[in-house]
DNA sequence: TTCCAGGTGCATA
DNA sequence: TATGCACATGGA
């Protein structure tokens, strides 16, 4: 995919493998906006605007490195995508959400707004989390970054639950006292299974929680998240189990370095369509 | 009113 | 190791 990047913009050219909508609104990303123009996206501190062109995209932004690195731009999807077809499974999926990229998301802010995410749907995962970035986030403006460490650190149990999120207060208020930062990008270089262990091992992480962040995060291509949906998806495809590590462990198998991107396209694909 | 949402923690056997 | 249940909250 060809891009230009100028001062306050990068222009995508071409459509095939970018689509706002599809990127944003594929899961892996809760901190977004659709607007009149488009969408505004933020993490950490940051934000971008992605405006639609009749040639592309452009992405309006004052840190162009940040979000150069943050939307994989580098990462050519069209061979992805071919290598995926042989999947008689994914071709739909793929037509269907042919511009979705995987993010390359700040680990802290991946692993609280996860945390959130448990059992949990997809509108109250972005109250809860704009509440805490306004309840304890710099104020940039016309938003909120996310809020550091130190912030989140200040605060007791009660604030998590006064900000709605519930029985997942406990495990936010534990996490922060778990992890930080620095901690979470030193496990960087461990292979996916330890890595993987390592984050099972923190409050309000399980399996699923776990390879959201290995694959939104830390951008392990080899795991494979199974949520309600791809619970859904496997036993209507394949030969229904009751059991999500088996499932977990069988679709693995099958896509190998390539799980993570073909879990984006068949849980996007799978949503939209119940929607 | 009941069910469900990008599940996890904990007790029990 | 495996199973079952409780857990806040808001929208459909």
């Amino acid at each position: 995919m060809k891009y230009k990047i100028t001062k306050n913009c990068i222009e995508i050219q071409g459509k095939d493998d970018f689509s706002a909508k599809d990127i944003l609104e594929c899961g892996q990303i809760f901190a977004f906006n659709k607007t009149e123009k488009g969408y505004v996206v933020f993490s950490l501190d940051k934000k971008a605007e992605i405006v639609e062109t009749e040639t592309g995209f452009k992405i309006i932004t004052c840190d162009t490195k940040y979000f150069e690195n943050f939307f994989d731009l580098k990462t050519d999807y069209g061979l992805i995508k071919s290598r995926l077809s042989k999947f008689k499974i994914l071709e739909n999926p793929i037509k269907f959400g042919h511009g979705i990229r995987i993010l390359k998301q700040d680990l802290f802010e991946t692993l609280i707004s996860f945390i959130v995410s448990a059992n949990n749907n997809i509108k109250r995962i972005q109250l809860i989390l704009n509440r805490l970035r306004e309840k304890l986030g710099k104020n940039m403006g016309d938003y909120y970054a996310f809020p550091t460490q130190e912030k989140l650190l200040s605060v007791d149990e009660q604030f998590f639950k006064d900000i709605g999120a519930g029985y997942r207060a406990s495990y936010l208020y534990k996490v922060v006292r778990q992890v930080n930062e620095k901690t979470l990008e030193s496990w960087r270089e461990l292979p996916t299974k330890e890595l993987r262990n390592k984050l099972i091992a923190l409050s309000g992480v399980g399996p699923k929680v776990a390879d959201c962040v290995l694959l939104f995060g830390y951008g392990k291509k080899d795991v494979f998240p199974v949520d309600t949906w791809i619970n859904q998806m496997y036993n209507k495809f394949y030969k229904p189990l009751d059991n999500r590590e088996k499932i977990r462990e069988n679709l693995v198998n099958e896509f190998g370095e390539l799980s993570g991107y073909a879990q984006q396209y068949l849980f996007f694909s799978m949503r939209e369509k119940a929607n």
